[in-house]
DNA sequence: CATACGTTCGAACGTTCGTTCTAATTATAA
DNA sequence: TTATAATTAGAACGAACGTTCGAACGTATG
């Protein structure tokens, strides 16, 4: 084994035009790609086997190692292309807000949309977090990493902002588990749209986190909510 | 195939002295779903061969299907047992509360003390919810929907008697992510335990929905927090 | 002792797995 | 056209899969 790369993902240099042949080998991976996307989706990642890629795409099985290494590179190119997309959606769209609150709404969105839009990519990400393996796992691990820091670091302006506390940790990740467990649930007729759970989603969160600490008596609530005031409980 | 039920899960009629012989079996059995959840844990169930938990086990490949009838069988034992287990205590905390808010916070806190004394059960049940084919699957599915049902009922208890306008499955699903997501990052070190996290996600996810629909022009909220004040927004 | 039964095992069943070999076919460049 | 390289497929590789078989073991009752 490991000898003689062979079929690399994107090859630059290709003798012929160019273009239309650099373009016609990432169209057929694209196309592969989102085939496995859905197979990935439906059986899982063990689940799936190359045959069962090889019919949904209409290929033969040798045909498929043409355009990739394994079966766990197809894995890892569909999490890594995913999750780039949503990291710089992300980017783009938090350039144009400043509020912290209005920031950690624009994450709920982006994340949503991108769901949304891209459910059965989403779910592979999400659910076959671990399924990668060494080299390839660090390089999404990395990304994941990112997008937390920068989900931790829009909490951590909000809460220094209005001088809040809580722990902000389990606020990320608990907004992470919202935002990415309902790949278990969404049906798009029950549940609106993006928008709409976005800002469900953000009224729990913000007003969670805002509230947070006051632990009420039933009525000493209805006095309390001062934004700046500091309810110091638990760390 | 199909044929000689042979090895029943639990044999009530055992032709000794019944009690010793049959608890001998079930402890046996007990144990090996033991190894067989954190297997699956581990590796995944489609991850994870029969080889594996022969090995965990310590037994024979043979030895182990003395046990049960198939690994999926294994997989819908573990479940069931991790399912009904929670269930069953949740029953029981719930009987003691009568508080709208207290008792969904008694949910979480039940949800969370099951999780962190059998973390290994709880991931197995979360993450594999898609495993079971058929009737196994459909038995795990209405354990499953009653404990949503149950979630749902204290939403919609605290709904009415606060008279409250938020969408209810949503909140629903929304905390099911926070609370089952934990298995992917929960470090008890850094994280404290079930008690302390109950109360961040009870204050999350109570604050987040009492005051719910009051969207801020920033200042504007200082003011509001009125608990029965209807705040009218989406659907 | 003999009988019966719960328990355990090595070995093998047939199937499917991810992957690769070789050769044929197709598109492009000279 | 011919030469070159990209693309495809049939068939097969060895390994691993879930499961089963037949025989042995241990123990306890008749």
């Amino acid at each position: 084994m490991g000898t003689v790369p062979a079929t690399r993902v994107s090859r630059l240099p290709s003798g012929t035009s160019r273009h239309a042949q650099a373009t016609r080998f990432d169209r057929r991976l694209e196309k592969i790609l989102g085939h496995a996307t859905e197979v990935f989706c439906r059986k899982g990642f063990e689940g799936a086997s190359m045959r069962d890629l090889s019919r949904a795409t209409g290929m033969s099985l040798a045909g498929l190692y043409h355009y990739c290494e394994s079966k766990e590179q197809l894995l890892f190119l569909i999490q890594k292309h995913t999750f780039s997309t949503i990291l710089e959606k992300l980017k783009a769209q938090l350039a144009n807000v400043t509020d912290p609150e209005e920031r950690i709404r624009m994450f709920i969105l982006n994340h949503l949309q991108y769901f949304v839009s891209n459910q059965r990519g989403l779910k592979v990400l999400s659910h076959e977090d671990e399924s990668l393996q060494n080299g390839l796992s660090s390089e999404i691990a990395g990304i994941k990493r990112e997008y937390y820091r920068i989900c931790l670091g829009l909490m951590e302006d909000l809460r220094r902002k209005r001088g809040l506390d809580f722990n902000t940790r389990t606020a990320v990740m608990s907004l992470f588990g919202m935002i990415n467990w309902i790949y278990t649930w969404y049906k798009p007729r029950v549940d609106g749209n993006a928008e709409a759970l976005a800002e469900q989603m953000g009224d729990i969160i913000l007003n969670g986190i805002v509230h947070s600490g006051n632990r009420q008596k039933k009525k000493d609530q209805i006095l309390k909510g001062h934004l700046t005031s500091r309810n110091l409980r638990h760390r």
